[in-house]
DNA sequence: GCCTTAACGCAAGAGGACTGGCATTTGGAC
DNA sequence: GTCCAAATGCCAGTCCTCTTGCGTTAAGGC
């Protein structure tokens, strides 16, 4: 996981110093407040006040709390180690210890579940969760290209529906249920994918491809 | 899935038919809501004014939208058939079925999801799903005590883990990510779930039981 | 260094959530 | 039927989010 500040609003016209000093104030502020109180009990005046400035520019830029949270995405952006393994369990169980670990870390914490609070309520939060869970999944996806190079998994495997597999348990006690979750639910995890992946549960027929973050083709109705 | 009207508050020390009437009349109100406007748009003073009484009333006897939602809980208990089943493979594919049927309800749906966005936000949304979600797997956990009794699974395995597993995915996908689920999805996850609970993989050790309703002992850290 | 204008600050206000006071209705005991 | 109190209705008010108008500051081209 490595943080990677922008210096400058990307879209500005104007991405001289006090723009991108607002920026930056805002973004820290918005972080330090949902670690403290979280996302339902973070008021926009306050990040405002502790970013040194006036609430109406938070409302003129970002629009609502929401969007700011949005914004965020760019600074939490992760990576992860895969590669040089030599089988598929060894590289989820590394995807599903990393879930774990990053949520461990108070910031990514606060921030992702904001990221899943405001996707209740969204559609526009949905989407950019959606996003940054599908580019998560891309990172990740080399493992189950590996174990189809390998020979590991049958060819035709769909990398996301791995990694989703693997993912899906851990996200949903953490950011739905609460609960607490350690390595050993990681593990499990991981294993319980590398069986699904192994038995060709996740090769998809075409046209109901799970793809990178752009929903072309829904999978059939009922 | 079926409706079970109460038909009076429970704890209240005046049931009688105002009461109960009013009571009725804003969960049904408050459904409808949900269903026409979702959770982020549902207004209390629309509530009230659909179910033909006061904002304050309601404000009074639930405090907030949210423990509206909370209290429709009861109104929407779920039942599934269970049981003869000849397999463990069978009885989560009913059980993941059941899931995707009971997402394809308007009602069912729409109430869900609020309780998932009410959850993200308030401590006290949050336990009340996770006891409507672990009273659903209780109820589920028939068919891995009977694959345990036939010898299909280890003995010890934990039935919450096994549906837990099961319905991950799926609710990952419905109430997070927003994309459609349908029974191609519900027959894999099924499929997964039980490849791992043959594998021994959800033979938790004593200690660690995601026990019925009670977290007692939380899963060991870091 | 000057000038244009994007970005910002301040103040006023709309709308929704929620509360408290007070009068009124009504369930249920007698 | 009478009566008490719980439940409800109405109203005024607070708090927070978000918007709008207008004056001020400062970034970046010249």
């Amino acid at each position: 996981m490595t943080q990677q500040p922008t210096s400058h609003a990307p879209g500005s016209r104007r991405p001289g110093g006090r723009t991108a000093r607002t920026r930056t104030a805002v973004l820290e502020a918005t972080l330090a407040e949902l670690v403290e109180n979280g996302y339902a009990d973070t008021r926009v005046d306050r990040i405002a006040t502790r970013a040194n400035i006036a609430a109406t520019t938070i409302y003129r830029r970002w629009g609502s709390l929401e969007n700011i949270v949005v914004d965020l995405a760019d600074e939490l952006a992760v990576t992860i180690g895969l590669g040089e393994s030599a089988s598929l369990e060894d590289d989820l169980r590394t995807v599903a210890r990393a879930v774990v670990t990053l949520n461990e870390d108070p910031a990514h914490r606060a921030w992702l579940q904001a990221m899943v609070s405001a996707a209740t309520r969204s559609p526009s939060a949905r989407t950019a969760l959606s996003s940054v869970l599908a580019h998560r999944r891309d990172i990740c996806s080399v493992a189950v290209r590996d174990a189809i190079a390998r020979g590991e998994v049958p060819a035709g495997t769909d990398p996301h529906e791995v990694i989703r597999a693997t993912v899906a348990p851990l996200y949903l006690r953490m950011y739905i249920n609460g609960e607490p979750v350690g390595p050993a639910d990681a593990d499990r995890a991981a294993t319980a994918a590398t069986l699904a992946a192994r038995a060709g549960l996740y090769v998809l027929p075409p046209g109901s491809a799970t793809g990178p973050a752009t929903p072309e083709a829904p999978t059939p109705e009922a």
